[in-house]
DNA sequence: GCCTGCCTCCTACGCCTGTAGTAATCCTAC
DNA sequence: GTAGGATTACTACAGGCGTAGGAGGCAGGC
């Protein structure tokens, strides 16, 4: 039972990112790869990151052998999913239609991204016959509005 | 041309979302709004957060006369237009289409609201598709539409 | 064996934030 | 005209955050 990813700072973030994109690495590893997104940290300041993480339980630490293997203690899609509630509360006071609405109007989507959603939209209103969608595996349906 | 509203602290966004409902305050306005939110700050905190809003600019203090008047210098809307933006940025790398799809599924929308992003959707692909379907270039066209 | 270099742990430090106290000032009622 | 409440200006302080240096350990090359 995963409980929430606690908060991070936007400089732990970054780190949380590296960890869900290499999936686990050492200090070094997490190091070069933020240089290559663009922030150049020194390595000890990796490691405080990396240490202040695993103290809130963000990542876990194999220290099997040296140098240590650090890994995300929770999974990408969840923590993002949390962050975007607490942003919507905190920032749409829970209004999330207005931030969908902001950003087909604002965010340059796609036709393809459009058309996704228009989907999901179908999907989220006829939860029932949502099956008539063939074309994908749907993981969908699970949720009711009333 | 408005400049940008600068950055936010969570608590003095809390203050700007009063004088944004208010219009315009005294300190002890939106110490008392605050209060009504469930933020109960002594006085001396609001002229704090306040003062510090004023020395970022992102509020405006008519001192003509005491008690001084507090308002936005910038509009609700677009503050939070911008913090949308950085929010898909930094957490989402800017694939606004995931946020969208995770709001859908997830944010419990009303049927009416539903259906107003679907008519929004209709808006945007408009211009799209009217200017090439058939290849797959699938990035163009600004924003007609305001 | 010792130097070199990677690695970890501990410590630090300055800035930002949330929160608030105190001093000074002004308005008003008695 | 004076006491008292309201209001503002200045100051404070602790904890969090971003950033990093230094000490010391271990392992491999010479």
């Amino acid at each position: 039972m995963s409980t929430r990813c606690p908060e991070l700072t936007p400089a732990e973030f970054g780190v949380m990112k590296t960890l869900w994109h290499l999936d686990q690495a050492t200090v070094a590893e997490v190091r070069a790869e933020l240089g290559r997104r663009g922030s150049d940290l020194a390595y000890t300041t990796v490691m405080t990151l990396l240490g202040r993480l695993a103290g809130k339980q963000a990542v876990t630490v194999c220290k099997a052998r040296e140098p240590f293997v650090y890994a995300p203690a929770f999974r990408r899609e969840s923590v993002l999913r949390d962050r975007l509630r607490d942003f919507v509360r905190d920032v749409f006071d829970g209004q999330a239609s207005s931030v969908v609405l902001s950003l087909v109007d604002d965010a340059n989507l796609s036709a393809d991204e459009l058309r996704a959603i228009e989907r999901r939209i179908a999907d989220a209103e006829q939860p029932i016959t949502a099956a008539a969608d063939t074309a994908a595996p749907a993981k969908r349906a699970k949720k009711e509005r009333k």
